[in-house]
DNA sequence: CTGAAAGCGCTTACAG
DNA sequence: CTGAAAGCGCTTACAG
């Protein structure tokens, strides 16, 4: 028989509400019964029941984080876990619980969500960026349900959310490159439509023009993010008649590609070319030599959107919108 | 205000306790009244609140997962967080919700098992191999809580496991190579200590003897499992005056150190030296020649895990203690 | 400062 | 086959 409210009060010799607002801090209990229950609740060692509480108080002090979860999406994507501890680790901290949901076997758009909402299984939702969309944002909106997105969700909205400032990191990328004397450069991104990759070539282009080098377009590249087109984008790139200075990857996978072109050309970093390219992971950590990367914090993202959450229920007219956070660079042997 | 079963009645004419038993699919309804308080369901669009259920059923339908959720975890260890997954999925399907749990801020060990156990959060728990130990064991032990571990926990105890067979896994890094020609091998091990390397290591020896190709003791070789320990021993190896027709690394960071000795040494994957290791991640997949590897499909694993719990749930009194899921080959370039 | 009582929204013996 | 009633273990106005 597990131990009771009630089987501590009667111990301590008083009422069930009085434990109650002993457990709940009130400050209207006087010093000697709270004494008194406090020695009782450690005599039976006693726990409160989190599924009654959670009932009787009509909150579970539970956050969902709602992403995909499929095979291979640790290898795919680290960073939506490396978020998922930052969240975690806020959450916790404040006694809040988080629960998974995966979001790939919806058959209808949205509806794992909708039905979340109206179970009251939660009192928040964490949205991974790549799990948001118009039907989901609906639902939450016209629910006034506390949420946060993780990355800017790509569509005006009333929706709040945490990022990354991605056209800073292109800025960082652009000065650094600047300071150390490589001028003349050329920049391979991902898809023209993918919105992280133009926010950083945005901000990277933005920034060497305001130092006086444009970047002519015929040394923009555009790709699919593999190794091989990275491989083979460097390879044109290199054998120009007028090679750059230096070659910005917008991502680690095509940065593998890329520095093996630089290698087999026979070329040496940074001396013959400089090289840079943006997050640590998941490659560059093992690429010889290793490169100079912009890094974000995804793992801080986490964070700030699981402290933003916490405010948020804490205070439901808050009005803040959305964090940024910002990049940092971490040099290597490549600039 | 939101819709509750007492709406539901009224609405469809019957008690609550009718209405709860359609919603539980009692078989003692008729036909009749289930359609009619389907109907009143369908038109007040109710949805149970699952708080209450949960309260009231005296089960949460919720699992914790336990592990390390700290910074870089996802990097360090996808393979938890793929395993994660898998658990997710299976119990998902079953209409289990999952909690994450962290345990690396513990201060006692296994408070935060003992204290889940106690507020009732979850029906079971199941834990990854790298955090389970004995006090959490005797915690979950005593009180017949219902749980997995994930990787055999390394000490004997009634817990119940599932994990990969390794020493099956090193049998098939044998069998291929001697399948191949490949008959004299040298092998590059994990840790002294190391269960998961010690175990590979065990079955690949063992089944070189069988086939009348002992390893002799000066082609073993234990490490810190770094790259560069990789690197350093695949040169002494490359450099005994009789070298090895074929090379096999435990894990994939020593692969990557193994082949670029390899390559800097100008022999050629397979002609010259043939090269097999474990696991396709988190290096093979774009290390250049694709390495052979022994894969243990850890999603998987966790889809068995999810599944025992689920059978254990359902019937307490299942005796089963361990599942063991079966490596597999993926054939690269290099045999 | 304390307690009796209602209530949170379901489930489940039990009676009919 | 159906319903009245007790119960799950807390919280929280409200009265004193």
């Amino acid at each position: 028989m597990p131990i009771t409210i009630n089987d501590v009060a009667k111990e301590a010799g008083v009422s069930t509400s009085t434990v109650s607002k002993v457990l709940n801090n009130w400050t209207t209990i006087s010093p000697a019964t709270a004494t008194r229950v406090h020695q009782a609740i450690e005599k039976l060692n006693y726990i409160p029941n989190a599924r009654a509480v959670s009932f009787a108080r009509k909150s579970t002090k539970n956050i969902v984080f709602l992403t995909y979860l499929e095979k291979d999406s640790a290898y795919l994507n680290p960073h939506m876990f490396d978020i998922m501890c930052g969240a975690y680790n806020e959450l916790s901290g404040h006694d809040y619980t988080m629960t998974l949901q995966d979001i790939s076997k919806d058959t209808v758009k949205g509806e794992s969500v909708s039905r979340l909402l109206s179970t009251k299984s939660c009192d928040g939702i964490i949205i991974h960026g790549s799990a948001i969309n118009a039907s989901i944002a609906e639902t939450i909106i016209k629910q006034n349900f506390p949420h946060i997105i993780i990355g800017h969700p790509g569509f005006e909205s009333r929706l709040c959310w945490v990022d990354t400032n991605h056209a800073l990191a292109g800025h960082l990328a652009a000065q650094h490159m600047v300071e150390r004397g490589y001028t003349s450069i050329a920049f391979i991104g991902g898809q023209k439509t993918d919105e992280l990759s133009f926010q950083r070539q945005k901000g990277f282009l933005g920034t060497m023009y305001q130092y006086g080098y444009q970047v002519p377009d015929e040394r923009i590249f555009y790709s699919n993010s593999t190794s091989e087109e990275g491989y083979l984008t460097t390879l044109k790139i290199l054998h120009e008649s007028k090679r750059p200075r230096g070659i910005v990857c917008e991502n680690n996978t095509l940065a593998v590609g890329a520095m093996k072109a630089i290698e087999q050309s026979g070329l040496t970093l940074p001396k013959d070319i400089a090289f840079l390219t943006f997050d640590a992971y998941p490659y560059t950590q093992i690429i010889d030599p290793k490169p100079t990367v912009i890094d974000i914090n995804v793992y801080d993202m986490g964070v700030q959107a699981g402290n933003m959450m916490i405010r948020k229920l804490e205070n439901p007219s808050l009005l803040v919108q959305s964090y940024t956070t910002i990049p940092v660079i971490l040099e290597g042997q490549t600039t």
